[in-house]
DNA sequence: CAAAATAAGTCAACATGACTGACCTAAAAA
DNA sequence: TTTTTAGGTCAGTCATGTTGACTTATTTTG
């Protein structure tokens, strides 16, 4: 990555040549609040480099980000069935059917009719599937540790707070359910074709 | 969205479930935080959420979320050259100039040789770019105003330090850069084609 | 000044992961 | 028994990313 601000015009030139140019003061339009257009970005920089960080690990097996989100999810709440995968996600069914396919086809999650509703599927995660998904996570792990260190002591809250609140009014009781409902140290050990 | 957590067996019906199948605790690899998963978990929802609100309105003009990006950093940083925003959406030039060039085609950014180095190419916003930026950023800027008001007081500023350490050390410095440079009222009047 | 490096644009070919719409089976609910 | 639901599948399309090679204009360097 080059460096950004040497290569521009200084910023004495920069406005100079905007009002060269003949530019307009846009203040027709919502412009935003500083502090929020900061956050807008940090936020995409934070989640660009977050999702970044599984991605050599994905490459080395061909898989993809759709992979990881699918067995990240599977691995973290055993039992899910493709229908909340669907609503997590916010794909349509050929799109997750694809990904999920090759995950049971490789061994590393297996599915189960359910016990009072056959027709369900239940996902869970094999000892493989396990063992990709910690993987995968290791690193993630490490960089959401290191920034919740920087924020200090009461920034834990805050930011969980933050974060709780940007989901939707409609998913956010659902979100709230969903995380309640923790990992129970499951894996199967039943092997796949 | 179906209700996840009704339509499944109840928890200790699943309990039972997982022994049944003969799972095993999966200890074995790491396992995580569980204060830890909770943020990587509302990060992915934050994130998703926060990117869906400008979908509808690009998919009026036929854009994509790239489209987005793009003006995006434009109309807040304008000036920028695209090698800058190469660098920033970390993508190959041939994507970047797919849309790059349809934005230009339909008048959104214009572009100007730079007065030092007349190699690169400035990008700006036109007065129109600037408006659809403006419409697209408004239920972002809504919906970060109210998940930092419900962080709390001091809350904003442990979300900025949180946000800011998940970028990757090598680009944080140039972030920092970044958003140090403050778009200054920039539009430009020259029409295109 | 001539040669090398750089910024940008372009062509062709391709992969991934989304989408829609239609249709099927098995099982549960009405 | 009929209808609904959960899931799976086929076929086709689109958006957006990738590599590699190449061109042009311009700046930098030897």
């Amino acid at each position: 990555m080059a460096d950004i601000k040497s290569h521009r015009p200084e910023k004495t030139a920069l406005t100079d040549l905007l009002d060269a140019a003949g530019r307009a003061a846009p203040d027709g339009l919502a412009e935003g609040d500083p502090a929020l257009i900061e956050l807008m970005e940090l936020l995409f920089f934070a989640y660009r480099d977050f999702i970044g960080d599984p991605d050599a690990i994905l490459d080395e097996i061909g898989y993809g980000r759709a992979h990881h989100r699918v067995l990240h999810f599977v691995h973290r709440h055993p039992g899910l069935r493709v229908a909340d995968l669907l609503d997590i996600l916010k794909i349509t069914k050929q799109s997750l059917g694809r990904v999920l396919k090759q995950l049971i086809d490789d061994g590393y999650i297996a599915q189960e009719a359910g016990r009072t509703d056959r027709r369900e599927r239940l996902l869970y995660p094999t000892a493989r599937g396990c063992a990709l998904a910690g993987r995968l996570a290791g690193p993630q792990f490490e960089r959401l540790a290191r920034a919740i260190e920087a924020a200090g002591p009461q920034g834990e809250d805050a930011v969980r707070r933050f974060l709780y609140h940007m989901i939707s009014d409609l998913d956010r009781s659902r979100v709230s359910e969903l995380l309640s409902t923790r990992p129970q140290g499951a894996t199967t050990d039943q092997e796949v074709p």
